[in-house]
RNA sequence: GGGCGGUUAGCUCAGCGGUAGAGCGUCUCGUUUACACCGAGAGGGCCGGCGGUUCGAUCCCGUCACCGCCCA
């Protein structure tokens, strides 16, 4: 760095800071890695030490899948998360940022078994304990990937607390929450429909479900009545009709409604089933009549609840046609019925059983018509199967219980959602909700603390000495115990990670002073998934919700507006992406198009805009080390006497308001955006142009202010937006010597400091900025040359203005192509423009260069927009009703407005008769 | 079918009762020793349609249209 720095840890000694800042870009490559190992070495993002007694501020990460690796979701999330949690470091709270991954038993089960079939073998050949310990191996090799690309995003997470939701203490907790759940009766066994993956041979949740839109068919089929007659049902999978145990129609229904009571003779199996009256069968829809097979549709389950119906499963775990269940009932029937052709049909899949069962009613003459039809079929979000409801013993979490308590934390605002429009999604879907099937048929997952007695007994218990210390008091020493095979689903785990990570069930002096945490960040398609189950969780057993805030964020989509995928092949990388520009880029732009809630469309030039004001940043701080600018301890803005130092003192307090505001509601597009006004609009676009004239000038005391102002703004600037981008501004703070290497990640956040008469420095600093800007415009309209400077005449200028003129005449000459100002002639220059600011009337005399018929109708121009101003606010006041009921201030403002207007209109018309005159 | 969100400059989005804003893109000019990943200037909008409330509506209310998402 130049010989300004005041650093104690002097040059150089920050990790990848360059000797000097001679390019003109920021070498983000050479500078993240250093700077992030520094920081973590440091401790620096590590909860307690030195803040043991500050006000904590938590955040939980949401635990990504250990399998994965950063996309733009992550990345969206992860620059929110750690913004905030660097801000509140900076404001001396005690920050913890909890990490870890969590072990996503379907995802993680299929990536090994993919690893094993590349091997030739499978882990059936190897059996459940090889395999786990399989598992486990490959989560130590490749389990790394996301944490280590989260240190690339810049993401200041307190890693040696880091947790996997697999890890012993963590299971533990899961062990306690379902003993003790189980003991409290909120967890059971029922057998019920699931939702059947037929390709992981798992029951899996609603939430892991998508329906998709499919072209399909609709077959009306004749079921023959028993005694004569028939009835037509309609349906969209035929094959499920060999566990029809009903036809039911509306018992409304004034056609239909005489058959209730009646029996259909099945086809195909022969079997006899009953016609009954139930509300479920839609009149309008089909023929009105609706075959029941309460043991493959979710529906026709709850008729069959209603009605005690028989419920034969047909299709076995992998959707294969099973018989084992209707065997005994097969009947053949001439013309309707015929064993042998259902016995074909076992073990066939879905797809070939549906054409042989269509073929053969076609064959009897009982399909009457097949109609095109498009429906939702059901899909399993990870495996793409198309999902097979299925009755099958599960474990179960009683929802509705947990869940009240849950609604009531959120209606009582004991947590807020921001935007507040979710908690409406979360009560919709909270007031409606199903058991929760918790028990997953995977190896991989924690395994289901309960143990069974050969007689099927169950015993349920945190380990398997318990369990057999109770099963013995029962069946006498020796008692053979089998352990359930399933494992819980991944979001039960998941949902006790706030307390679970803390150290729970052990009342540790971490779970006392981290929960609840202060923020949950997350995007919305999680609420269900993991917020609600966390609330349910943390309630029940920590007494007090997980989280105070839950800050929702939208999805990232292409600039399409697409959802990014990896099979639509329009995914962004972000790891290319901070390869070619920086991390800090990335979160820039991050911060920038994150309104309230709503989805982003980022997509590579959005990432190029955040590069730019890095490097705009960059120079601003190159220019500044150019100029000895350097931090001074003894500075005090409140000393500062320059108008132009003041004014932008006063900017930076605004800046500090407007940021700390912004990030306060969460607003991070408000938040980066006025720290880019206040850096690239305000400090690099007229400060540093206006400070040049002193910097290079003679009067060294005001120089010298003017350095300080610098450097302490300067230092303002980076400490505003380290939580967006913090390599950039770690790398300048150290390379001027804010403080000690690395300081930045933990210096206080700014603070207001009072400036001397801010009002006059900004009437003053405004009208330089006005007088620059007005010049400029007519100078470009006038097509005249940079390289040619001309002079300014003031007339009708009052004497403050006249002095505000002469002394910012150097600026003027290099911001506004000004020669020298002076006074005006009482003969106008033939060939010159003109132009009013406030009171003045500025002449521009360029001989040869005005066009003075263009420079005529310009003005013109200018009288007509002056007075149709003017008339607009005339009309509106000449409205009674506008003066008697709008506020006082309004009109008095309204009035001023058409008083400037009218005076404009006068001198700019005096400047036209002036230049239209005899000359 | 039910619910939610959206419709503002060519594009992406802020604003949400009192004179329509930003970034990108476009056009013109410019290499004045921080920055061309830059600077200066300009053009560009019946704020989706129709009603209503109000002195005043892009903003509040109703309704319709279209586009998304979620749930049946």
């Amino acid at each position: 760095m130049g010989s300004g720095d005041l650093s104690p840890a002097g040059p150089g000694q920050s990790p990848g800071l360059p000797s000097a800042m001679l390019d003109k870009t920021f070498d983000h490559k050479a500078v993240e890695q250093p700077l992030y190992e520094g920081w973590e070495r440091a401790g620096a993002f590590e909860a307690g030490g030195v803040r043991a007694n500050a006000e904590p501020y938590t955040i939980m990460i949401p635990p990504p899948n250990v399998t994965g690796s950063l996309h733009m979701g992550h990345a969206l999330t992860f620059t929110l998360q750690d913004t905030l949690i660097r801000w509140r470091r900076m404001q001396g709270r005690d920050t913890l940022w909890q990490p870890g991954t969590d072990h996503a038993g379907i995802a993680t089960q299929m990536v090994v078994e993919r690893l094993l079939g590349q091997q030739g073998t499978s882990r059936q050949a190897i059996g459940r304990e090889a395999f786990t310990a399989r598992v486990w191996e490959w989560k130590a090799e490749s389990g790394g990937t996301i944490t280590q690309q989260l240190r690339r995003l810049g993401a200041s997470l307190d890693w040696p607390r880091e947790r996997f939701t697999m890890d012993d203490g963590l299971s533990v907790a899961v062990r306690e929450v379902f003993v003790t759940l189980y003991n409290q009766g909120l967890i059971y066994r029922d057998r019920r429909l699931v939702n059947w993956d037929p390709k992981f041979q798992t029951a899996i949740s609603d939430l892991e479900v998508e329906s998709v839109e499919t072209a399909g068919h609709l077959w009306h089929i004749r079921y023959p009545l028993d005694g004569g007659g028939e009835v037509t049902v309609a349906t969209t999978r035929p094959e499920t009709m060999l566990g029809d145990t009903a036809v039911a129609v509306h018992p409304q229904n004034e056609k239909l409604r005489h058959l209730i009571g009646r029996t259909v003779i099945l086809p195909l199996t022969g079997r006899r089933i009953p016609v009954i009256g139930d509300e479920y069968a839609d009149p309008e829809k089909g023929s009105g009549a609706v075959k029941i097979t309460p043991a493959h549709d979710f529906n026709d389950f709850a008729v069959g609840q209603r009605h005690a119906l028989k419920m034969p499963t047909v299709l076995d775990q992998e959707a294969r046609v099973t018989l084992a269940e209707i065997e005994g009932d097969l009947a053949d029937v001439p013309g309707i019925a015929d064993q042998n052709f259902v016995r074909t049909l076992a073990g066939q899949g879905r797809e070939a059983a549906r054409a042989a069962i269509v073929a053969e009613l076609e064959l009897l003459g009982l399909l009457q018509q097949v109609e095109k039809h498009s429906h939702a079929v059901p899909h399993g979000d990870r495996s793409g199967a198309v999902i097979e409801p299925r009755l099958t013993e599960q474990w179960y979490c009683n929802a509705k219980t947990l869940a009240q308590p849950a609604i009531e934390a959120v209606e009582q605002g004991r947590v807020s959602f921001v935007p507040r429009q979710w908690e409406n999604t979360f009560f919709a879907w909270m007031r409606d909700i199903q058991p929760w099937c918790i028990s997953r048929q995977l190896w991989w997952g924690h395994r289901i603390p309960a143990w069974y007695a050969p007689d099927g007994t169950v015993f349920v218990a945190p380990n398997e000495a318990d369990a057999r210390a109770r099963a013995e008091e029962i069946f006498g020493a020796g008692v053979v115990l089998t352990q359930d095979p399933d494992v819980l689903d991944t979001w039960f785990s998941s949902g006790l990670w706030p307390f679970s990570t803390l150290g729970w069930p052990a009342n540790t002096p971490d779970l006392q002073r981290y929960y609840p945490t202060d923020v949950l960040v997350t995007g919305f398609d999680i609420i269900f998934f993991w917020v609600a189950r966390m609330l349910m969780m943390g309630i029940h057993f920590m007494g007090d919700v997980p989280f105070r805030t839950v800050a929702i964020h939208g999805l990232v989509r292409d600039e399409r507006g697409q959802k990014m995928s990896k099979s639509k092949g329009n995914a962004i990388d972000p790891l290319a992406m901070i390869e070619q520009h920086g991390a800090d880029a990335l979160r820039m732009a991050v911060c920038q198009l994150t309104g309230p809630g709503r989805d982003i469309k980022l997509s590579p030039p959005r990432i190029a805009e955040g590069r730019n004001f890095v490097t705009k940043l960059w120079n601003a701080a190159r220019f500044c080390e150019m100029n000895g600018v350097a931090p001074n301890p003894f500075f005090r803005p409140e000393t500062a006497r320059l108008p132009l130092c003041r004014w932008l003192l006063d900017a930076a307090n605004t800046a500090i308001a407007e940021a700390g505001q912004a990030l306060e509601s969460f607003r991070f597009d408000e938040y980066a955006g006025a720290c880019t006004r206040f850096t690239w609009n305000i400090f690099c676009d007229w400060f540093l142009e206006l400070a040049k004239p002193t910097l290079a000038g003679a009067d060294v005391e005001a120089a010298q202010e003017v350095r300080d102002t610098t450097a302490h703004v300067l230092g303002v600037i980076l400490r505003l937006l380290h939580p967006a981008v913090p390599f950039v501004t770690e790398a300048i703070w150290d390379g001027f010597g804010y403080g000690p290497a690395l300081s930045l990640v933990r210096a206080p956040w700014p603070e207001r400091h009072a400036v001397f008469q801010p009002e006059t420095a900004r009437a003053e600093l405004d009208w330089v900025v006005r007088f620059i800007t007005a010049v400029r415009t007519v100078r470009s309209e006038m097509n005249v040359p940079p390289a040619v400077l001309g002079p300014v005449q003031l007339r009708d200028a009052a004497p403050e203005t006249i002095a505000r003129a002469l002394h910012w005449a150097d600026a003027a000459r290099r911001l506004a192509r000004v020669s020298e100002i002076g006074i005006a002639p009482t003969q106008t220059p033939a060939e010159c423009a003109q132009l009013v600011l406030d009171e003045a009337t500025l002449l521009l005399p360029l001989a040869g260069l005005i066009d003075v018929a263009a420079e005529r109708a310009r003005l013109g121009r200018e009288v007509a927009r002056a007075l149709d101003d003017a008339a607009k606010v005339a009309r509106k006041l000449a409205n009674e009703d506008f003066v008697a009921r709008a506020p006082a201030e309004i009109v008095a403002e309204n009035r001023a407005r058409e008083a400037l207007a009218r005076s404009e209109a006068a001198r700019l018309s005096a400047a036209l008769a002036r230049l239209a005159g005899p000359n």
